[in-house]
DNA sequence: GATCATAGTCGTCTTCCTGACGATAAGCAC
DNA sequence: GTGCTTATCGTCAGGAAGACGACTATGATC
């Protein structure tokens, strides 16, 4: 039997798209970048672009991430002690609606990246600028619902629904290109799930950080605030979490902090639960 | 800005591959068809497709379910009353390694099901046979060890690493097609992981089970043995993950069970974890 | 220098959950 | 009936987590 027929299937465009998240004074931000060209054009939206012929899925996202903060990817396999500004990179998920794209057949596979707090972002590729967004400002009320509720609606959105298409002045929130808004909502979803039972929390924040460093990521991303002495508790007494670096510090005011490393566990048994609703 | 010039990205292949998974006699068992082409012309393989022109891709996943298995998915976005026979489908994750098929550049988004015990397959399209394999059989050690540390190794495997290419006698590991060891690894431990925090175990169970029913699902997906009073204990008090049918049955002799149904719940909070290494 | 505000760290107490396991109930095969 | 199987209820001890008191160590302010 012969190889594939070309013309037996049809022929998509697959590209990537980052879901890049940070935690900048107490809030879970995320990269955006502004579009250069039609359709969306001057919309915000996720990074990303176009995988190309001899790449590796994850090979594409960790490129793309390179070009639009300069972060090295840290590859989930290498050996526990972490190289210094690595970001945690992992796919999340894809999303090929036949209509997310009005101009062609496109198939992204969204990764999922966590990095510590970092400078400004610089543009790059097609994108007029780039920012760090408030997920917040990003994910109105009716997004988020519509996020842990109707799966079906799952690729419908590449005009948006309308209501949430504000336009630009700041403050209120900004309707993302594409199913974009979707996919950000899965990625932050994806990020405040996992680090209830991984010791991914640890990749917001530098390699040496404090207790209520780590805490106050916890705080950020789940939106809620922790009991400090209970969080100590459980962060300190859970073997291979953290290890201590041996100094202290007082960037956050107060006494003086120990300083930790993550340690090489990367699974929390037992997890660390978000509180009840 | 003129729309995309096709030649400014490769054009890709995208299918969807099934991992079908079920509980046959106390063993966790997936549905493997046998490729009737090449490459890897008689081997077993998951079943799959291409995703057509207009068609979404969780829409390709369930048409090729219906192809292969005729049950009809259940989307999870549906009300909780679950209709009978449908099975649960979910996006698992998506393979592009750039060799990972021999004859062109293929993207294949994997999806899981987990569907109730059912009689022989029928076979669909290009396969010669379809049959429900024990995981057990498929995943030899190396493969699942592979698993859980080597994300490196992510989709590198298209011709396999060679030591677990048995040939087809029965008992013995048999090599799956192109990388389909590793996204049946990977579907098999979402599954494992994810009855863990959610009721989806009785997605394995037909609309109206017993307990015990319910413990062997346990038993067979997690590869091990758990105490009956105690399994008992956790899924009655939980709320909303059970609800009584209204009847009993001894179909598996011993004193008469109740019989329940799935309750709305899909979150169990908290999570029943496995039992430790 | 005394006082205050801010953070960090150590304990205690109560409650809930789980694992281990005894005991009883209700079918079937003989 | 006896024996075997599975289901179901109960008890008890240990561990984990939430609530919260107490103390420590710094910088800021008076």
């Amino acid at each position: 039997m012969p190889p594939y027929d070309p013309s037996a299937f049809p022929p998509f465009a697959v590209t990537v798209d980052l879901v890049v998240l940070t935690v900048r004074r107490h809030a879970l931000c995320t990269l955006v970048v502004r579009r250069g060209e039609a359709p969306y054009q001057g919309r915000w939206a996720l990074p990303g672009g176009f995988v190309r012929e001899d790449e590796d899925l994850s090979g594409a996202a960790a490129r793309e991430l390179v070009e639009e903060t300069g972060l090295c990817a840290h590859d989930p396999a290498a050996p526990p002690p972490v190289p210094s500004n690595g970001a945690h990179l992992e796919q999340l998920a894809t999303y090929g609606a036949p209509d997310r794209d009005p101009r062609m057949r496109v198939v992204s596979v969204a990764h999922l990246a966590l990095a510590p707090d970092l400078p400004a972002p610089r543009a790059g590729g097609d994108a007029n600028s780039a920012r760090w967004a408030p997920v917040e400002e990003l994910l109105g009320e009716d997004v988020l619902a519509g996020t842990a509720e109707a799966g079906a609606a799952h690729g419908a959105g590449a005009g948006g629904s309308g209501e949430a298409a504000g336009d630009e002045k700041e403050g209120g929130p900004v309707a993302l290109a594409f199913d974009h808004a979707r996919i950000l909502a899965d990625g932050v979803e994806r990020a405040r799930s996992k680090i209830e039972y991984s010791s991914l929390a640890t990749a917001f924040c530098p390699p040496e950080f404090t207790v209520g460093e780590l805490r106050r990521v916890y705080e950020a991303v789940w939106g809620v605030a922790l009991d400090p002495r209970n969080f100590h508790r459980k962060v300190t007494g859970t073997p291979g979490f953290l290890v201590p670096a041996g100094g202290t510090t007082t960037r956050q005011g107060g006494r003086p902090a120990q300083l930790f490393r993550a340690g090489g566990a990367t699974l929390l048994n037992p997890p660390m639960l978000r509180p009840e609703v």
